[in-house]
DNA sequence: CTGGTGTGTCAACAAGTGTTGGCCTACAGT
DNA sequence: ACTGTAGGCCAACACTTGTTGACACACCAG
């Protein structure tokens, strides 16, 4: 499983496409964003994207390798849970501009199958196992998390796809305040 | 402002284009549906669609024309207002699949910033004024309207748009009794 | 019947897409 | 120093896109 570093001259390059692909996708989503464009922004040929990615599909994978992160849901009180993940996505989105994967992702599903796919995967595989360590029956569980996923992925999505002002003018604080008693009823009431 | 209905005898074409065209901007969003496939649905040649609404930015802005059709906020008592605002999205959305113009925009707004820009127009249009009918002061209805907003979106987007499975399988009388509540407390609080 | 206007089709344009193959160039191992 | 190979660029491919103009048919007023 590990790679035995052939550490190729190209890695520079390799390195650059990716970066730009992220930037590219984060902004355009999956079918607005073209390998030319991306290529561009790496200011190499758009015949090396190919050449190292195989297909704008396949770098589109390679671009959105998404990992939560979450926090470990036993290190916070359980009447804390709300605020500490809202406070956590939103660190995620704002304080870390260079890893907008969710937010290229969620902008690539409204229209791309695959990439909503991706999106579900990521949702079965770290929303759902949270809000199962809380409640055990998996089909509570299952609601549990739909209604997290419902109002953290509407919040990301007008306040950083849509851009909607009063949503934006929030600060983050406010969101906390706000929405974390909302997440907090969710997942354990 | 009236038309004077010269009744003309391409009506019919006109309202199959639109109707198609909804159809296939609904499903695929603005980038992703094309002229051709329009035209091919409603079995008549692309060159029409030009003819009849100039361009493929016109026919879109013909094919969203989104009023909420918000209920009277005086005719329901302030405790159930979240629980109303709930039940009415979910019959605009779910039992009305002609009119499936606001999915329409949520899924082109990710990606098409003139979706994006009337979506905020519409929120600005009709979830501001009913956040203000309540409680007068604009810094904290624009507020409450984002809460709302994010909430109701994020539900529209993972439900209808993303697909998540255990937000599709939950009930409308599920969605009413969770996430009524938080509607009712971003609104009244 | 005749002319004109509105309705529709066909073919094509120009631009942009993902993708491919050929050709230089420069570095690595011998 | 020589040579093979990997890195990189150029030009082109096949295709799709929105859009346009020329042409054919049908209807209706005179």
């Amino acid at each position: 499983m590990n790679d035995a570093q052939p550490l190729r001259r190209s890695d520079g390059t390799r390195a650059a496409i990716l970066r730009a692909a992220r930037a590219r996708f984060a902004a355009d989503g999956y079918q607005k964003a073209t390998i030319r464009a991306i290529a561009a922004a790496a200011d190499i040929d758009p015949s090396m994207v190919m050449r190292y990615y195989g297909s704008k599909e396949r770098l589109f994978a390679a671009a959105v390798d998404v990992d939560l992160r979450l926090p470990d849901i036993g290190a916070v009180p359980k009447e804390r849970l709300g605020a500490a993940l809202v406070t956590h996505f939103l660190h995620r989105w704002e304080d870390d501009p260079s890893d907008d994967a969710l937010l290229t992702l969620l902008r690539s599903a409204a229209t791309d199958e695959a990439a909503a796919e991706r999106l579900r995967g990521i949702f079965a595989a770290q929303i759902v196992p949270l809000a199962q360590a809380l409640s055990p029956d998996p089909s509570v569980a299952g609601e549990r998390a739909a209604l997290v996923a419902a109002q953290m992925l509407g919040l990301a999505f007008t306040r950083h796809i849509l851009r909607l002002p009063p949503v934006v003018a929030l600060s983050p604080e406010a969101v906390v305040a706000r929405i974390g008693p909302t997440i907090q009823r969710y997942l354990t009431e």
